[in-house]
DNA sequence: TTTCGTGCAAAACCTTTGCAAAGTG
DNA sequence: CACTTTGCAAAGGTTTTGCACGAAA
């Protein structure tokens, strides 16, 4: 085979978050194919309710959204981003290719860093006894365009 | 003068913090007093809840902790965590030395790390155009005492 | 068929807001 | 005195829960 970035093709991304689901027995319903469909192409993290708003005409319910989007990234199929603002927001998780964002404070706009520097942190709190480390990183600051107004 | 680490005395740096409240324009409250002699000491941080908690015998209402802590982070002397849990913490901030924490999944125990990373990650953001650049930084993981059970 | 997911409604949770009274500079 | 802060109650917004019905394996 050529390169596995599920990264690359989309369809391929989506069958290997798929069969996660089944490999973790969770059932592949309709909701949640198209939410995971959905994330795989637009990548910018989304609110459920974001999410649920670009559902074709209330394909299910905002509820199901959200407990499907907690299942799902209990099982590392998403990841959970949190601006600080009140409202969690999930993307496609791209294996393990880590990255961050900046959200501008003002417009919420937000882009994304593709390097992510905590993985010494990482290492440190595992040569502390800590286990099944994770973080967040997020970076805020007025962008350029809010800048100049 | 020798050092002027406010960290290293308290009254030093409650002094301090009390300073810029006038500096800013806003009232040095007996609440306000109260809720930083308690963040000036249990460095921890603290929820408007628990924070509130810590006050001796309801010595003001919650919301109005809520309205302090907004208001003093606001002109610096808090700092926002956000653990992710759907619970902002706020603790002193003993100026430039940037710290991140470790907090435990499980029993949710918070291990200060005295070292920043994310420098480099702001320096890029400014390079990029953005304007006060700001960044949240916390790691998780299962502390050792609770992955022992 | 057995287990899991969904919809609807309602609750829970943390945080913010409105307004009159009280406190600060 | 002018202005900010507070208390109380009530609202706001996001996320979670209960339970009967429906769908997946």
């Amino acid at each position: 085979m050529p390169h596995d970035h599920a990264h690359d093709r989309p369809d391929a991304a989506l069958a290997k978050a798929i069969d996660k689901l089944r490999a973790h027995d969770l059932r592949v319903t309709e909701p949640r194919k198209a939410m995971l469909a959905i994330l795989v192409q637009e990548h910018g993290p989304f609110s459920a309710e974001e999410l649920h708003g670009k559902l074709r005409a209330k394909e299910c319910d905002v509820v199901t959204v959200y407990r499907s989007l907690q299942a799902m990234e209990e099982i590392g199929v998403l990841r959970r981003c949190d601006f600080g603002d009140g409202t969690y927001r999930y993307e496609f998780n791209h294996g393990e290719h880590h990255h961050h964002h900046i959200i501008c404070r003002t417009c919420r706009s937000v882009h994304t860093l593709d390097l992510c520097v905590a993985d010494s942190l990482e290492r440190l709190a595992r040569q502390m006894g800590y286990q099944n480390v994770s973080h967040t990183l997020e970076v805020f600051g007025t962008c350029p365009s809010c800048a100049a107004k």
